[in-house]
DNA sequence: GTCTATAGCGGGATAGAC
DNA sequence: GTCTATCCCGCTATAGAC
């Protein structure tokens, strides 16, 4: 295996006992680095030492295994943000959190990340089974929840004075998008540390919050 | 032709006669679509109105017709922002100059920002001829230039104290990945104006800027 | 449960007509 | 220059062995 696609894939835990576990993990590698359309099964099934019987034993086709790689995706950040909103704290301090959160699930689960990421581009409109367009539907209901949670916090935060006059919802787009984007140019690195990945989070996010313009 | 394929085909006035600004355009179009991989060249044809004898007359491949469109993307959009940032005012006024040329691409040329988009993403390590391996280099290095842009206003502006103490380099990830953002979530629509346009550039840039806090 | 073998087809690319 | 017809490879998905 390559090294950068060992680097990411033993950034997840992966129970070795559970099959399940370890397709998703290996879809979510290869993947990540072509796409969905480009991958072939056979290539997941390189990345997960086996052969393609496997997987379409577990999977009923190549697109359930995306959808179901996406909507773990979705569902671990989602749970992320939303317990960190509830918590305490002002406007801007959970919307630190949240932020931080985020920059913190893209970098430790990379791979899942950037899936989510395409997943959001693939319509699938075409060739989509019943069942297959109801997890579409709860994946994007969750990708709105998320978005809702930031926008919530950023109202209240302009409702009391803490945030600057705006439109929460036009904020929310490149706000969410400088994160997103990041999918784009950040890579694992087998020297990485927390500290590095806390660091990196705190400049993207003071520039969040901050904006770049000196105080007058 | 689908109707909102109809609406970005028309951003472009494609010179009737030019066979080959017509294909890139249908290109563009099919390619912002699906994506690379998940496009047939017969989709390209359906687009542009013809079979795809036509296009393989014009070029090699499908690979080059996508690096073709790519470059085609990147040139325009780094001769709009070189133009800007050579002219006079101070740091600000040159920065939010050319986040609204990026911003504006992305609008109305919205096929050819998406596909430029997808080209950062795609490796195409595989199956790459030598000189399509120089055509990409070619485009990476535009891109590479197009970000030195805003390093270099960024540094000047720190440099004059009129952005804050930053390191340029890591705020123009979050920056151009906010706006670049926008070929996920923005659409064309048949009812758009200038002055619409330049009012969505207007409020993302204000909080690329200002960011969120209020004045203290 | 996982493997091997293969059916079936979509789509890239080409040859030759016009 | 553009179209039609076609070759052929690669990939999804399945059948059946173990």
């Amino acid at each position: 295996m390559k090294k950068s696609r060992r680097i990411i894939a033993e950034q997840e835990k992966v129970d070795k006992r559970d099959s399940l576990s370890q397709i998703l993990n290996a879809a979510a590698v290869a993947f990540m680095e072509n796409g969905f359309a480009a991958t072939s099964i056979d290539t997941v099934a390189d990345v997960l030492g086996s052969t393609k019987g496997k997987i379409y034993y577990h999977f009923k086709s190549k697109t359930d295994l995306f959808l179901a790689v996406h909507q773990d995706s979705m569902t671990q950040y989602v749970n992320a943000i939303e317990r960190i909103a509830l918590g305490g704290g002002t406007p801007e301090e959970r919307l630190r959190g949240v932020l931080r959160a985020l920059a913190l699930q893209i970098m430790t689960r990379f791979a899942f990340s950037r899936v989510a990421v395409q997943g959001v581009e693939l319509h699938m409109s075409r060739s989509t089974t019943p069942a297959q367009r109801k997890t579409l539907r709860s994946v994007i209901e969750m990708r709105d929840k998320g978005e809702q949670i930031f926008v919530d916090i950023i109202a209240e935060g302009v409702a009391s004075g803490q945030f600057r006059r705006c439109e929460p919802r036009l904020i929310v787009k490149p706000m969410l998008g400088a994160m997103n984007w990041m999918t784009m140019w950040y890579r694992p690195r087998a020297d990485e540390t927390d500290e590095s990945r806390e660091a990196l989070a705190a400049s993207i996010i003071d520039y969040l919050i901050f904006g770049i313009r000196a105080e007058p």
